[in-house]
DNA sequence: TAAATTATCAGTAAATCCCCGATGTCCTAT
DNA sequence: ATAGGACATCGGGGATTTACTGATAATTTA
């Protein structure tokens, strides 16, 4: 007797849901048991107690990472692939710390999508060879815990040079702000793309205005 | 006699791809001719003299709207739909001006891309009715209190620049996207920086980003 | 058709990036 | 108390980017 799986797809573009749903009932061991836009699917979940979620991230209605956390609560043995558009280091660690079982990126192929589908429902978790690694990395600095903000590995000063960064500041312009030299300024803005994983001067830019956004300390 | 349309679908994301191709070969007067990730989408519009192309307007390559004037320019009688998953209001626009016939975002129900498709194919131009209203108002010259976005104001290459500026690239790897000199992405900069009267590099990394989130372009 | 805009590139000096290393201080754990 | 580890502060040097001032050809607009 072959298990099959209950599972549900909740996304809110139309025809992502019909990619989705036409890739899962394909399956003979999967029975496609319900789609929604995200509205309703804590009750769906109650109703038709699934197996697996496929769950999109960029739900416009909902906060993704709340469904996450109702739907987990709701039925706490759920298992749930957050299919995204965003990029998985940004997101990834975040829905899995909120139980989220896998997360795969939109752009992937279906066959990865399957194969992440088949390893959560083993047990297991999904993620990306990229992400993987970041994971690998972050726990071999193994720091105590609740350090979800990596921003706050920063020291002071590096924050210091972090938030002028992000308000639009540059090298020069923050050496004379705080008084240092330009080459300290540099040695900070090193240090932090280190301890934030950020590849270039680019990147750093990037993320320490979207932060700042994110805390409401620039509008 | 019936005239059957062949389609082709372009997407780089293979789960949308899926989903387009069902709707698509479901419908008795479409053939499905090809589909594609974008990377040969020239090559086949040239292979199969599609009537019309459903094309993602995707931002990691960003080559959508150079694809959109390179497949007018080998057959300028295709029809093109834009398919986004991005605000009309931003883009809409600029893909009409460079050659597409319509617009819908991705969040729509099948039977509106259905509808899109068939009023293309009829040589009319979609848009929804809020774009429509927008484009009614702009054309009026009734400017209400609403405020200008000086972004507005960048060319389409100018645009770009400012586009993947945003998302976190430096110089030198938006001149290897784009295929362009170094020089030339440092012009658009200045170009750019001018426009929206920025005084440095690092104001004008600033204001993309701030630009690409309040466009929900990135999260 | 004339004028304006756009798209593309170059030169140069200054600034910044990015990878190295250095010194001294303070804190913690063995 | 001593060794290890962050922290704060600087420098060298080559590669890149910035911030200017150009230029030319194509395209759009008036």
């Amino acid at each position: 007797m072959n298990k099959v799986y209950k599972v549900i797809v909740i996304d809110d573009h139309a025809v992502v849901r019909e990619g989705l749903s036409g890739m899962i009932t394909q399956e003979k061991d999967m029975l496609l048991c319900g789609v929604d836009d995200g509205t309703s699917a804590v009750r769906m979940v109650n109703e038709f107690m699934p197996d697996i979620v496929i769950l999109d991230l960029s739900l416009k209605s909902m906060n993704g990472m709340d469904l996450i956390a109702s739907m987990k609560s709701c039925k706490p043995d759920i298992l749930i692939l957050v299919f995204s558009m965003h990029d998985e280091l940004i997101f990834a660690e975040r829905c899995i710390k909120t139980g989220a079982s896998g997360y795969v990126m939109k752009s992937e192929e279906p066959e990865v999508i399957l194969r992440a589908i088949r390893k959560i429902l083993e047990g297991k978790i999904y993620l990306s060879e990229k992400m993987m690694e970041f994971f690998l990395h972050k726990a071999m600095n193994f720091k105590p815990q609740e350090e979800q903000d990596s921003v706050e590995l920063l020291s002071e000063r590096e924050f210091q040079v972090f938030h002028l960064t992000g308000s639009g500041m540059g090298t020069r312009q923050i050496a004379d702000t705080l008084n240092l030299s330009v080459k300290t300024i540099e040695t900070f803005k090193d240090n932090i793309k280190h301890k934030l994983n950020l590849k270039s001067a680019s990147e750093l830019n990037q993320y320490a205005v979207k932060w700042m956004l994110s805390h409401n300390i620039i509008s």
